[in-house]
Order: C-alpha cells, then sequence, then structure tokens
DNA sequence: TTTGTTCATTGTAATATTACGATTAATATT
DNA sequence: AATATTAATCGTAATATTACAATGAACAAA
C-alpha cells in the first residue's frame, strides 16, 4: 500500500454498485481473443472438447490451461475429468444468465441520444 | 523483444480472427465498472451530460478523462467542446454496431450443449 | 489583463494480465 | 513397475491497466 487509500493499479470497486461491477467482469472474460476463441469453439462442437483446444487456437497449453481457468472461475464454462484428459463444455445456466445481464446492460433506450 | 515471437505480456492478436479481435476490444471497453458507470450515467441522462462525472463517479479527474478517453477511441461515446465545458453522450450509431456484434456472439445457439 | 473554470496531458507508482518453460500430478498403457 | 499422455501449477518476463498529482491549454469572466 501506499499514500493513497488504494493501491493504484486496482480498480476501485467498492466505489461501484454490484450490477456495475458484475457487468465489468463477465465483459472482462469476453475481453482476450483467446477466451472468445475458446467460447466459440465450445459453442461449435456438438460434443465436449478434450484438449484439442491448444492446437485448434495456437497458444501454449499453460495459456490456454490459464485462460480456462478464468472462464471456469467465473461460471462459464464446466471442466470434467475424464482419465487422463478434461472434457470441457460451456455451462448453459450460467451463460443464460450472464447474457441476460450483459443485454440488460446493451439494450438500454437510444432515443433523445443524438444530441451532439 | 526477447526470445519469444511475441513479447510476453502482449496478446497475440495476429493469431485470431477479425471478429475475435473484435469482441474482445469492445468487451474490453466494458471490463471497467467506471467505464460502465459512465456509459449507464450517459443512458440515463435525457440531455447531454457537461462534465459533472467526475463529482458522479467518484475518481479523480484525470481517471475519468483517462475512460473517457477509451471510449471515445473506440467510438461508443462523441464529445463536444462547449466553451470551456466538454459535452458527452453516447454514440448511437456505432453503440447499434457494437451491440449487433456482442449480441451475435452471446446468442449462439445453446442446445445439446450440457454434456459435462 | 488577470483570474477562475474545465478538461486534457504528462509523469509515475502500483497492480493486473499475458505468455511460456519447467515441473508436477494424475491417470493410462505397456 | 516403467513409460507415456494430458492438463494443472509454479515461476518468471514483459506489457497493460488503473489511479492520481502536477501541469498545461483553452476559454470565460472580472
Amino acid at each position: 500500500m501506499n499514500k493513497y487509500n488504494k493501491p493504484m493499479g486496482l480498480a476501485k470497486t467498492e466505489i461501484f454498485t454490484d450490477l456495475q461491477n458484475e457487468i465489468a467482469v463477465i465483459s472482462k472474460a469476453f475481453g482476450h481473443p483467446a477466451r472468445v476463441a475458446i467460447l466459440q469453439h465450445l459453442f461449435k462442437m456438438d460434443t465436449c472438447v478434450c484438449g484439442d483446444l491448444v492446437s485448434e487456437i495456437g497458444l501454449a497449453q499453460p495459456t490456454i490451461s490459464q485462460h480456462l481457468k478464468e472462464l471456469k472461475l467465473l461460471g462459464l464454462i464446466k471442466g470434467n475429468v475424464e482419465g487422463t484428459s478434461v472434457c470441457y463444455c460451456i455451462d448453459s445456466e450460467n451463460w443464460t444468465k450472464m447474457k441476460a445481464i450483459i443485454s440488460q446492460f446493451l439494450d438500454q433506450d437510444l432515443s433523445n441520444k443524438n444530441c451532439c
């Protein structure tokens, strides 16, 4: 810490509403093309993808693993161990919930907003 | 640079599609609660907001200015100089475009995705 | 002309994020 | 048991992001 009430590199989440923080956290998960690519791939596949994400996307295995961890922590995907490999897929229920939160934010009324 | 083909702290955007990168860039703009709060405030106001964002949100003026710059650079908001103050508002046209891009990503088909 | 107001810019401190090599853990396979 | 496979974790290097004080630029008002 330092002379500031909060360290400089850290977002001041406590001054915002829960909804504002929630929108930010979800959006941040979509804020890297690798995670977008992972999610798109999981949607494209009819079955679960068991670890071919590394060859599919083109980043090193630890990097993909790190991105998967973030998505799993947030709840957007689920991962099941199957022998030596792990089966990942979209968490439909949570995806729907988070989609609702983001959609509500995106769908704000645009009438009378062309004033500049 | 270093022994890696790309410096470590930098996203490898060139291995992803334009759409994937676009989704990531837009999402990243929503990835901080201050920017969410700014956008919500601009939506809430019927008229343009002329600089009361600092007192409204509770971050220092340079910090708000920095966030506004990012949103303006991306095209989500417009800023018009009016005397000594600056008038900000949502860029309706761009907002609609970006909403379509994100919505398409969020609206992917969820049927047969509960395999784990 | 001086003073005040408003906002952008610069500089800087600190944490966050991204990426990958090396290693570990767990399970299959031989 | 020994080996191979798969994915997580650890450690580390580098850039990105966040926040704010100090300053500057533009304009209004006195």
